[in-house]
DNA sequence: ACCGCTTACGAAAATCGTAACTATG
DNA sequence: CATAGTTACGATTTTCGTAAGCGGT
């Protein structure tokens, strides 16, 4: 018995998949399919039953996956307890909503590229339901998206609070103007499209503030709704930091509002179950790097000026 | 990191040689060396203090040690969870006092090689002192041997009760008499040597019922004790039915004493520490030959008659 | 000089991935 | 016919034991 068949047999149950498990671990199927085999073969056991189109795990497979996450976890405390400095290696595939993106990303994979030269990152931007749901199939090793999310079974840790505020184009909204619920139900709001955490926050706070928008344009991409914005067609609430060089240079003003718009928690999402250093590690360097990760773009180029009549 | 390397570590800290180790293990000293090694190396730290003749382990290495077997004590389980049916391989030595040489030794080999003909057993027959220190030194795997010991720090199960008698030439002792600790005193005693079980529980005995024996053959071989006692050199206490051919044959007479000499308790003796499958396999093991294997030794041939003049 | 561990090296075995294959829905 | 898992097979890698080496007592 290796250790490399317990944890196949542990992520193939858990995944539900032996393709996803082979991808999780960075080995091919026929590798993966070939570990648990030899499981089988040596406990002289089925694990899975094959009958049908997926693997099903049998009732023996399932105790046997409980006591090897046991194990994997007394293996990989060991390493920490030995003061091992984690040499990540492999591929990782994780997901971020694009303000994470376009804030911590870049020096996310600086630092990861700097302290694991052997780790090959594979960031994946999408909106933050279609990252959770990938986390869970275990497609995605973790994300880092706005939260409260939708699906359970998955670990949240707060990564940072991220605070937002209603966004106009200056000349499209009075210069001292307060947004009051009145005006807003009349005018036309950038959202981003449903699956989206902003998306998520904004109608929960209409609910509670009693407020029917009646003309949006949604979006899925945040940089695209930063630019309509900037064009006049509508009001969004935007990321205040993310937008602060829009700001600064004009293209964009503040708009105070009543209630004031909440902000975004933004968690580094995982699986309750995955204790693997990879997972530990990263989500400390996300930490790490979304107190002082800066947007990289700066606004206010030429074009977007000229845009703005 | 893999099971083989912690396995390795663990068995060099607990017997404190990684040439013993080994030899638990069924690997090259070489082998051994280089699985530690191995281990250190992927943690970053040193687990043994080469200094010195001997490798000491060191304060991160006794820890690693405490958690692997955690590691390897959950494996066994998995592999018992799952039904397997524990083919045991390699080589075991262990000890076994005379009388179990004699007795139920023949039929536990016959077991073993049956179900597991890829496991060599090395059997070594010698006192009980002797057997126990090699136990906890880690040279034999276990021992089956009388109690109470001298060694802590070892498990003990019980065997079987052994009842003992005292035995004398039928000549030397009166049919219908009983020893009583006057007679004793004047007698000649042929009991085993210092380290032997039978030994330690006649002085035992003798402290006991405050006898003092003043004339003693001190023999290590229990086989000879018997023959020297058919001889009629002197009293022993004898296993009752190890010798149940001789007085069937006229060749011994059982003597009642006053008090009874006690009867022994077998123990199967094992490293505390020590959860290997092997050991728990051939634990069963012995305790099913023990109800019913006989002696293999048939007394009472023509030339033992002769001497008995 | 002996004992205990390490190193060097070659043979044997296991591991792994590509690609072809089978079965299910 | 697309998806999920298995099998075949060859190449790389790992593992292991022999034998020599080395340092400490």
């Amino acid at each position: 018995m290796t250790l490399k068949q317990l944890e196949a047999c542990y992520w193939a149950i858990q995944l539900g998949s032996f393709a996803i498990a082979a991808d999780r671990l960075n080995v091919t199927q026929s590798t993966l399919s070939k570990r648990i085999f030899e499981l089988e073969d040596e406990l002289g056991c089925l694990l899975f039953d094959r009958s049908g189109k997926r693997a099903l795990p049998t009732e023996t497979g399932r105790r046997l996956a409980e006591m090897a996450v046991q194990v994997l976890d007394l293996v990989g405390e060991i390493g920490r307890v030995a003061g091992r400095p984690s040499e990540l290696r492999g591929v990782c595939c994780f997901g971020v909503s694009e303000m994470v993106a376009l804030t911590w990303l870049p020096k996310f994979l600086l630092l990861v590229r700097e302290r694991h030269p052997d780790l090959l990152l594979r960031p994946y931007v999408d909106l933050a339901g279609v990252l959770e749901r990938k986390v869970v199939r275990g497609e995605l090793d973790f994300a880092v998206a706005p939260g409260p999310g939708r699906e359970q079974d998955l670990r949240r840790d707060l990564v940072k609070e991220v605070a937002f505020s209603w966004m106009a184009a200056p000349d499209r909204f009075p210069e001292a103007g307060v947004l009051t619920p009145d005006y807003l139900s009349d005018a036309t709001v950038i959202t981003m499209t449903d699956e989206s955490g902003l998306t998520r926050s904004f109608d929960g706070w209409c609910l509670v503030q009693g407020i029917r928008v009646r003309k949006t344009i949604a979006c899925n991409n945040l940089t695209t709704i930063v630019g309509l914005t900037i064009a006049g067609l509508g009001l969004s609430f935007l990321p205040t930091a993310f937008t602060e060089s829009c700001v600064r240079n004009g293209l964009l003003r503040p708009i105070e509002s009543i209630p004031s718009f909440p902000s975004l928690n933004y968690h580094f999402i995982s699986r309750l179950d995955d204790q693997r250093d990879l997972v530990r590690v990263l989500r400390g360097y996300i930490n790490e790097v979304a107190d002082f990760a800066d947007p990289i773009l700066e606004w206010g180029g030429g074009n977007m000026n000229e845009m703005n009549n």
